[in-house]
RNA sequence: CGGGGCGUAGCUCAGCCUGGUAGAGCACUAGCUUUGGGAGCUAGGGGUCGAGAGUUCGAAUCCCUCCGCCCCGACCA
């Protein structure tokens, strides 16, 4: 059967790499690492950015924007956080290139006092302006974001999954308790649950990270996990509470209504174009990206099937005005957004892009529409009928006014059940002891393994490090504890003592 | 940074073992025919064979060094 792509999702890496190229989401760059997300790739990013910028804004946050050069000496103040991100820093040294010896070099002469950092994350660049602007009970909460490109020097990248520089929102607060701090966490966190599930029509499962796991200078990390279509998870966004370990650590101190000084607590929460990645592996088929319509840069595509004929001038001329009608249209909260698209190729070689791209939906006018007020359309989400392509008509009215909306909201709709499914059905409880998880994740590699829900004793320090150990031999690692946790535990899986929180075990991204 | 694979046309790759001076399919350009749906025929454009050095009368092919990419580890949003 002719599929639109050439791989499909039995060699799954493979698959994911020929969705990203032949979908137009991004390509790898002359930068190690580094991606160029392309037009298509760049209008979803745009598309989720918006929504999710409304949403941290109708929480009370505001937008500010920092430098993406940090002093070496702010990042070494917090010691975790030195630990955690060493690694993986790009560094400024010098401002001034010389040619010597006929090659350009940096000037020996024109080396910083104090190296640079490009940011990895901004904690403390963001926590040195804090420690200026409170003073007092009365500046606080203090609740800021910003929409900013980041830069971790990974061992091994992948497009939107792990890129050396990528694009994120990283949200900052503080506040004047540690309770305050705890429900703002917890408060963004659900925001990125209901973004990713209603938006992205991606389900997922919040909840609180182990220790081991934590964000280096956190006092609690929480996150949301996703799964992919070959079981591993992805950790698709992450709420911290940092505690007074930063305020500490760069002085954000205020005073309170008694007159007493004291440190701050302060949050930290970000989501990034991994979250395209993300889409592209939950609703990615054998036919190339599925786009939920929310995030969809274009929702229903007009291809006019045009014939070098006289004709062809009815054709544009009806698939103008049906265009014009579309958009005025809402659907999901916005007007329809709707793409005629002249490009001057074959327009069967036109709508295959689309179905590769993912568009929701693909319409073809051909003269006999025309002619007759007719629409013939596809559904990316159904799009065919064993191995044929399923193409449905109907007349302009009945599409304008009732079909295209729905249309549009059942797609939305449907791409999340099917996700949501494959989650409730591969997160399998009931094995409490190890035999039973070395069984579950045999074989392998490539076969899919969903997640494992078990119970355990929440150990910490050198005795998590062995379950971690134990758990990495398998390739596994803790997701995270759900927030919906059971009234009872079973016994311990790691360890045989009584047991007191349920987490998700499973490979990751 | 360790282990494996690979760099030849825009893409996917053959040729390399056994050295003789560049190929296929798709894509692209033009013409003709065809067309309710991923068309056919004909003609054409496009490559310093990843880079550098070496062996040789002659290197995509053999040797050396370097660079890059992919997969598997370690690291990670």
């Amino acid at each position: 059967m002719q599929r639109a792509l050439d791989i499909n999702r039995t060699r799954f890496a493979d698959w994911y790499q020929a969705v990203v190229r032949d979908a137009d989401m991004a390509e790898t760059s002359p930068v190690r690492g580094a991606m160029v997300i392309k037009p298509w790739g760049y209008g979803v990013w745009e598309q989720i950015q918006q929504e999710l910028d409304r949403r941290i804004k109708a929480t009370g946050h505001e937008n500010c924007y920092f430098p993406m050069f940090i002093p070496l000496s702010f990042i070494a103040k917090e010691a975790q956080h030195v630990e955690g991100f060493a690694k993986e820093m790009a560094i400024v040294t010098h401002h001034r290139l010389k040619t010597i010896d006929g090659k350009l070099q940096p000037d020996p002469d024109a080396r910083l006092e104090e190296p640079l950092v490009v940011r990895p994350t901004s904690e403390t660049i963001i926590g040195d302006a804090f420690s200026r602007w409170v003073r007092s009970y009365r500046d606080l909460p203090l609740l800021i974001n910003q929409w900013a490109n980041v830069v971790r020097w990974e061992m091994r990248p992948r497009l939107f999954l792990r890129t050396t520089e990528f694009l994120w929102q990283e949200g900052h607060t503080a506040h004047a308790t540690a309770e305050e701090a705890v429900a703002e966490t917890m408060k963004m966190l659900e925001v990125y649950r209901s973004f990713s599930e209603d938006y992205l029509a991606m389900p997922v499962i919040a909840g609180e990270k182990p220790e081991n796991e934590r964000f280096p200078g956190a006092e609690a990390t929480y996150s949301i996990e996703a799964m992919m279509q070959d079981g591993k998870a992805l950790q698709a966004g992450t709420s911290h509470f940092l505690g007074t370990h930063f305020a500490e650590a760069q002085g954000i101190k205020f005073q309170d209504d008694a007159g007493t000084i004291t440190f701050c607590n302060t949050t930290s929460w970000g989501v990034s174009t991994r979250l395209i990645g993300g889409v592209i592996m939950t609703h990615g088929d054998d036919d190339g990206l599925r786009l939920p319509p929310a995030i969809a840069p274009k929702q229903i595509v007009i291809v006019p099937m045009l014939r070098d004929k006289p004709e062809d001038a009815d054709v544009l001329a009806y698939c103008e005005s049906l265009a014009a009608a579309l958009s005025s249209i809402h659907v999901l909260g916005a007007p329809v957004r709707v793409l005629l698209d002249t490009k001057k190729i074959k327009s069967a070689e036109k709508r295959w892009n689309w179905v590769r791209r993912g568009a929701p939906i693909i319409v073809e006018i051909g003269p006999r529409d025309a002619a007759g007020g007719n629409v013939t359309f596809m559904r990316r989400d159904s799009l065919r009928d064993g191995d044929k392509v399923k193409s449905i008509a109907c007349t302009r009215a009945e599409f304008l006014e009732e079909k295209a909306a729905q249309i549009l909201a059942e797609i939305q709709h449907s791409l999340y059940a099917e996700a949501k499914v494959r989650l409730d059905a591969n997160i399998k409880t009931g094995v409490t002891d190890w035999a039973g998880v070395e069984d579950y994740f045999k074989g392998s590699d490539d076969e899919f393994k969903g997640w494992l829900k078990v119970s355990w004793s929440k150990p910490s320090g050198a005795e998590l490090e062995k379950v971690d150990t134990k758990l990495k031999a398998l390739k596994l690692t803790i997701r995270n504890a759900p927030l919906q946790q059971p009234d009872s535990f079973a016994p311990c899986l790691f360890t045989g003592a009584p047991g007191v929180q349920e987490i998700l075990i499973g490979r990751a991204y």
